[in-house]
DNA sequence: TCCTTTTCTTAACTTAAGTGATCGAATAAG
DNA sequence: CTTATTCGATCACTTAAGTTAAGAAAAGGA
């Protein structure tokens, strides 16, 4: 479990023995609950979530209602907005599976980043990796209709489309369930013929 | 003009004056002509881009149609993906208005990241923030239709509605230019009874 | 300046998404 | 195990976006 995190720090900076133990001992692992609502609206949460093991969801009640917008499986991180701005939070953090994830906060970020200078540079290079995939994923979802964002999904992350509730899949594509279900039947003849 | 680019920075971190004469003897500003390419499809370029004036535009062409799907104007800064993951680039990046910019490479950022531990701070603080802005963008955009997403853009940024032709517009909504037009006429309807 | 090209709007028609409702099926709760 | 509740599919209907085409307005180039 600590291996997976370790190799996919691994990619960005070197960890000598010492520091993989010093990591370790801050005791960051997590074990949540399906379920579990781990940041509510209104919340100024400080809290920063890594997935090891499980699927975390983004949702927004609009009108009453819940609008999905982002899942977070292994190997992704969450940053809520308001950790960032030091605002409330707009929206809903919750567990979709039972997860194992890695939960740490502001402040021993900082202390780590102070620490260690290559931890800084990680996490720089990490976000900056982030924010160019999430324009890559925008600039996909502007140009292309609902078909053609769930046959995207289909390709790139056919787990999703596994794990996930349909109603919750159809808000994540910017539709309404009915049109997800519309959808999946009108492929489903195109292939048939 | 460079005060414009060192009360940025300042809030992230604090400059000596020694940093600053540093920074600009670099020679990282240009005034670039309304229309230039920047940054073509197909090319690994290296270059970042600050706008300290004017806007440019991120477009794709898709089946011979250009798709705008980003504007950045003053105090914007664009990092394009290519550069991050080294590979050839999915878009063009061109000049929408005589502008002044800010161009940096991989190499010259590298140095002063090692050189400077808090310009290493201050990227990460600032990728960090727009992560975090462009969530809240996307989020916006899944949850809402044409229609609201246009007066969102009236009231968010009605700059840009002034300064950039409908057709872009309308890609960056995310339809058709006719259904700009459109809407655009259905909502002066509703104004006007 | 005049001419060409691009841009914007409008209209008619087609297609797909939104909406409201219903009915099993699956899931969760007791 | 049984009962509620949620979930997914389907249908009919409404509304809005896509498409194709045409014409007016604006911008750009010679």
């Amino acid at each position: 479990m600590e291996n997976l995190l370790f190799d996919f720090m691994s990619k960005y900076i070197t960890l000598t023995e010492e520091e993989k133990t010093a990591l370790l001992s801050m005791n960051l692992f997590h074990s949540v609950k399906k379920g579990t609502v781990l940041l509510k609206e209104g919340q100024s949460s400080k809290e920063f979530f890594f997935v090891i093991k499980g699927c975390i969801r983004v949702y927004y009640i609009i009108d009453g209602e819940e609008k999905t917008t982002a899942f977070y499986t292994e190997l992704e991180a969450l940053t809520p907005h308001c950790v960032i701005t030091k605002t409330p939070s707009d929206y809903f953090v919750s567990c979709l599976e039972d997860s194992i994830l890695l939960i740490s906060n502001t402040e021993l970020t900082e202390e780590a980043n102070n620490k260690f200078p290559k931890f800084e540079l990680m996490c720089r290079m990490f976000s900056e990796e982030l924010l160019a995939k999430q324009q890559i994923d925008f600039d996909e979802f502007k140009t292309s209709s609902p078909e053609q964002r769930y046959l995207n999904l289909l390709e790139k992350r056919p787990d999703l489309i596994q794990r996930v509730p349909q109603h919750q899949l159809a808000s994540f594509l910017g539709i309404q369930p009915q049109s997800l279900s519309r959808l999946r039947a009108r492929i489903m003849e195109k292939k048939g013929r």
